[in-house]
DNA sequence: CCATATTGTGTATAGTGTACACAAATATAG
DNA sequence: CTATATTTGTGTACACTATACACAATATGG
């Protein structure tokens, strides 16, 4: 058998959310290919980390950034998606509160930046087909994962979680509804804090219990909206 | 950077189903390391071959099966998961209708066999850990994606369709109300024949209809259990 | 104090899911 | 040939869930 040529990375789609806007995390490349063009953050895999492992490090150097959530995405494949020769790589989707770190670009980046998913740049390699298949997963998992809370600030008003909601699915949502639902599934705990911004009437906090969360989920209750 | 020491490979879990009974593919090793043990069907991914064409060159080659259905599962990277060394797999799942060939094991594979999934030999590697997430995702998927036709012979009784899915999700379902939310997605068509396998009433035979139900996915209907 | 903005709340109706039983068409045993 | 067993095919009533919808409460800003 002829040796193996084939070169292993991890690259994170980390979004992340603010006053009504999702924002994906890019990276200005250093180095060809693409030099000067926009990636997704990533690179190539130790030979003693795992594949978590690695995604972590390379968002640490290249971005600053700590991520609050993982999940593998999807591994691309394609015999010709890298100029270098034959590389697959291990994709993740991250989400993260932007309001907690501040990013910084390094390593392999020269620049770091959140673009609002709607008006994203032009991307190197494959990395547009990787961003609306992270983008497909996440508007999909809201719908039966508790993972928006994720992106929120852990205490929030209501009204955070449902322009999320709005906002991830891209249409607008019942107010009462939606408040009825969420709280019915018994997730949240409703704090004695308000919150007060701008005018109009406080709002309370809330924040979610992911312990009840899970103990609903060991016996069969599920999430869904 | 050092070079990169990470050997990359495929595995694919098949599934077969015939008479209530749902199947896994496995293969006896022909050499170390795991010589003589049970595992998952897979190989070495080729330098110049896409993930895909590398499963099902596997498939063909160390068992005889063409594939019908597959789908990539998880990509599993932990640094210990091989005593070769680093080796990451990306697995698949596939899905098969046993009658339609026969298999029979070479290269790799000094045996080749059906086991009944809740009947396993010890498995080789971590394979069972793939497994389980491939067994996992296949009773959720038949719960929102019409797959399980592709278990099945392409004209069928209704029966076969209701004995598939108690089967999958380990539970009695209505035969009545089971019928009536199949029958009313839309995607089957009633043929003129009818079937008829020992006693009792013969059983009209039905039909995926694949066109119908993208025609009906892409208008944004979609199919659930 | 008045206008504006945001939060918090309940009810009626439509639609969907679920439970449930018996007749029709065949094979088999006697 | 007849009786019995086996499998298919079908409708309705009830419970539950989803959806549509409006106004009072509490703050800010001029």
């Amino acid at each position: 058998m002829v040796e193996q040529k084939i070169r292993l990375s991890v690259d994170a789609v980390v979004f992340g959310y603010e006053e009504g806007v999702i924002s994906v995390l890019l990276i200005k490349r250093k180095y060809d290919p693409f030099k000067g063009k926009w990636a997704i953050p990533g690179g190539f895999v130790l030979n003693n980390e795992s594949l978590e492992t690695a995604v972590e490090r390379e968002l640490q150097e290249e971005t600053g950034v700590k991520i609050n959530y993982l999940e593998q995405l999807y591994t691309f494949g394609d015999v010709e998606r890298d100029p270098r020769g034959r590389v697959v790589t291990v994709a993740y989707v991250g989400l993260v509160r932007p309001n907690t770190f501040k990013i910084f670009a390094s390593t392999d980046a020269s620049q770091v930046q959140w673009f609002t998913i709607d008006k994203l740049p032009e991307l190197s390699f494959d990395h547009q087909k990787i961003l609306h298949t992270a983008i497909a997963r996440l508007q999909a998992k809201i719908t039966y994962e508790p993972i928006g809370f994720e992106l929120l600030d852990k205490k929030f008003p209501f009204s955070d979680l449902e322009k999320l909601y709005t906002t991830l699915l891209g249409r607008p949502i019942d107010r009462r509804n939606f408040r009825k639902k969420i709280l019915g599934l018994n997730v949240l705990d409703e704090l004695d804090k308000k919150v007060s911004k701008g005018s109009g009437r406080p709002a309370n906090l809330f924040q979610f219990n992911q312990k009840r969360y899970f103990q609903l989920k060991k016996e069969g209750i599920i999430f869904e909206i």
